[in-house]
RNA sequence: GGAUCCGUGGCUUAGCCUGGAUAGAGCGGCGGCCUUCUAAGUCGCAGGUCGGGGGUUCAAAUCCCCUCGGAUCCGCCA
């Protein structure tokens, strides 16, 4: 809460408590009309011995505000104490600063501390879908968000590149694909292999064998194996890296588990020594986790590697490598328990670096007939949901007819995933949710189109009036109820940008994003800048258009949505 | 059987962590607003007491307990 200390202070005048246990009793009054901040008088009701509503009674006679107090009044209403803004001081500071630090505004200083995110980490046996792009969004959203807390972020991906599943689509493409090459986006062919697999293996059981057997294969490091699998393997992680540049993600980072599969024992083996593991009676390494986890395996009797072998060794690895101070998985609910395992193992080995790693679960996406799945081929895939928007965003234009052919397929494209990226992150990214294609990514409403609308009103303002904004402004104008809400709401920008990154929550933004635009759309339904004939209200409002602008561009960054110039 | 997540108007959802003043918003429905900075906008109306029950409290959508419904996980799969 921005101001929260000055208004410790002024309460320090009359209550002898400390300025912590004041500021944790602060609060925001539901409605403006009860001021700005408020403190609550009913804890201090029983310390006191008072009634609550005289306890702000005589609150409100103690406190003197002092000269240029950002504080411009207090009053008792009821049980609470509320404290009002000046709000032409408030305004001078909060335009000043939007002036000054522009794209910088909401921006912490550098902490020298390394945040490392993993997302998406895809199978490279198929193409990606919907929950990879909500997976995608989360995390691209996040980083930035991290970054503007002054974090050095770093972004990686892990490529689950080897198992069975891939041996699937191998197998497919060595009997049915004549050594075809790729007549499509390389991952969707090689999608199509797997989905083929699983058609054929309803009709011939022994195929699940023989996969296994290519399998066998390939841990052999069998060449003729290894070579279909890197040719298959490169045209998957083609076609996901033309996905992730259009996306607007790339990575400091990609590890692949067919360099990770094997690793670990090593890790296994000295916990065994300490006797945090122990052997099972068929001579698996294993851990008990007591209480809800249970015991989990940690290495075959034979010596081989499980899933978690590899991850313990990937997250030293990743310490190893960036020295992070917080290491974000970005990974689905389903792997809520997994994940749970991992980092209580990595505590119980005492790395320095448990402490620092967190889950960022998130829900799933259905579709109306249920859950999707890939070897079905019931997805809603990536690239098919990025172009049908686009396509659908292009009749949009057309039929408003306002932006000539030229423009129209860069702006297409930016409205289309400021949709889709508004879409995958406005909800609380705990909760499942089920897509309807026809209606979930809407271009009106609660969605990105709205926020890049407003920018383009604000900006095109900027650009058709025949001055240059400037700070030399009288801030007391803008007193009309539309001007001071928009106001205050930039004013909390900094706030919540903290807020979200304290609770790795994008969506938090995103709720206060489309407040800001709200907001700023009242204001422009009801004020003019261009047509105001006194030139110094017009100046005052151009500021403040000026301002608006520059956070709404700063919020859609974080979103990692692009600004038009037309729609 | 155990664990985790979810349950707020017809639909989708914010608020729950950190309990306070009339429970916000979008879609859908009905009715208005474009000679003026782009109507992907905006205004008004109808619609919820927060799955159910109990408890704590001056105060509960928010905390605790019980219960019902939905999802996910608890493989030597990743």
């Amino acid at each position: 809460m921005q101001y929260e200390s000055t208004v410790t202070q002024l309460l320090q005048q009359a209550l002898s408590f400390s300025e912590k246990e004041i500021s944790e009793l602060l609060d925001i009054p539901p409605n403006p009309k009860f001021g700005d901040i408020s403190f609550p008088c009913f804890k201090l009701s029983k310390i006191l011995n008072k009634t609550p509503q005289l306890i702000a009674k005589e609150l409100e006679k103690a406190i003197k505000i002092p000269e240029d107090s950002i504080v411009r009044e207090i009053k008792a209403i009821g049980a609470f104490l509320n404290f009002f803004f000046n709000i032409p001081i408030l305004t001078e500071r909060t335009l000043s600063q939007i002036w000054n630090e522009r794209d910088k505004y909401g921006y912490k200083e550098d902490n020298k501390k390394t945040v490392l995110l993993e997302f998406p980490s895809p199978n490279t046996n198929k193409q990606l879908h919907l929950g990879h792009l909500r997976n995608m969004a989360l995390g691209e959203s996040t980083s930035r968000i991290f970054e503007s807390q002054g974090f050095n972020v770093v972004r990686v991906n892990l490529l689950n590149d080897r198992g069975i599943h891939i041996c699937k689509s191998m197998l497919a493409y060595k009997k049915w694909g004549n050594k075809r090459k790729p007549d499509k986006k390389e991952d969707h062919f090689v999608g199509d292999f797997y989905v083929l697999f699983s058609k054929q293996l309803k009709e011939n059981p022994k195929l699940e064998e023989e996969a296994q057997e290519l399998l066998k294969q390939w841990e052999a490091k069998d060449i003729e194996t290894i070579a279909l699998w890197e040719k298959m393997t490169n045209w998957a992680i083609n076609g996901f890296t033309e996905t992730f540049t259009k996306f607007g993600i790339s990575f400091d980072k990609t590890y692949r588990e067919s360099d990770l599969w094997e690793k670990g024992k090593d890790i296994i083996m000295e916990g065994l020594k300490n006797n945090l593991f122990h052997k099972d009676e068929v001579g698996n390494i294993v851990v008990d986790l007591g209480g809800q986890l249970g015991t989990k395996v940690l290495l075959r009797a034979d010596g081989t590697s499980v899933y978690i072998t590899q991850d313990l060794y990937l997250a030293k690895k990743k310490y190893e490598d960036f020295k992070y101070s917080k290491s974000i998985y970005v990974i689905g609910s389903e792997q809520n328990y997994h994940l749970q395992v991992l980092f209580e193992i990595l505590k119980m080995m005492n790395f320095e670096f448990a402490d620092g790693c967190y889950h960022l679960s998130h829900g799933m996406i259905f579709l109306p007939e249920g859950k999707m799945k890939s070897r079905e081929g019931t997805v809603i895939d990536a690239d098919t949901i990025i172009k049908e928007l686009i396509e659908m965003v292009k009749t949009e234009i057309i039929s408003r007819g306002k932006i000539a052919e030229s423009e129209m397929n860069k702006s297409a494209k930016d409205i289309a995933m400021a949709a889709l990226k508004f879409f995958l992150l406005k909800f609380a990214s705990s909760k499942d949710f089920v897509f309807y294609p026809e209606e979930s990514v809407s271009l009106y409403g609660k969605t990105g189109p709205y926020l890049q609308y407003s920018y383009v009103r604000a900006n095109r303002i900027i650009q058709k009036i025949k001055k240059k904004p400037s700070l030399d402004v009288n801030f007391g104008l803008l007193n009309k109820p539309e001007e001071i809400s928009l106001i205050k709401l930039l004013k909390d920008y900094p706030d919540v940008l903290e807020q979200a990154s304290l609770s790795y929550s994008p969506h938090i933004l995103a709720e206060y994003t489309h407040q800001l635009a709200s907001s700023f759309n009242l204001f422009y339904e009801k004020y003019r800048v261009i047509g105001e004939s006194d030139e110094e209200m017009q100046n005052a409002r151009l500021l403040l258009v000026r301002c608006f602008r520059d956070v709404m561009r700063n919020c859609l960054y974080m979103f990692g949505i692009n600004t038009v110039n037309t729609m």
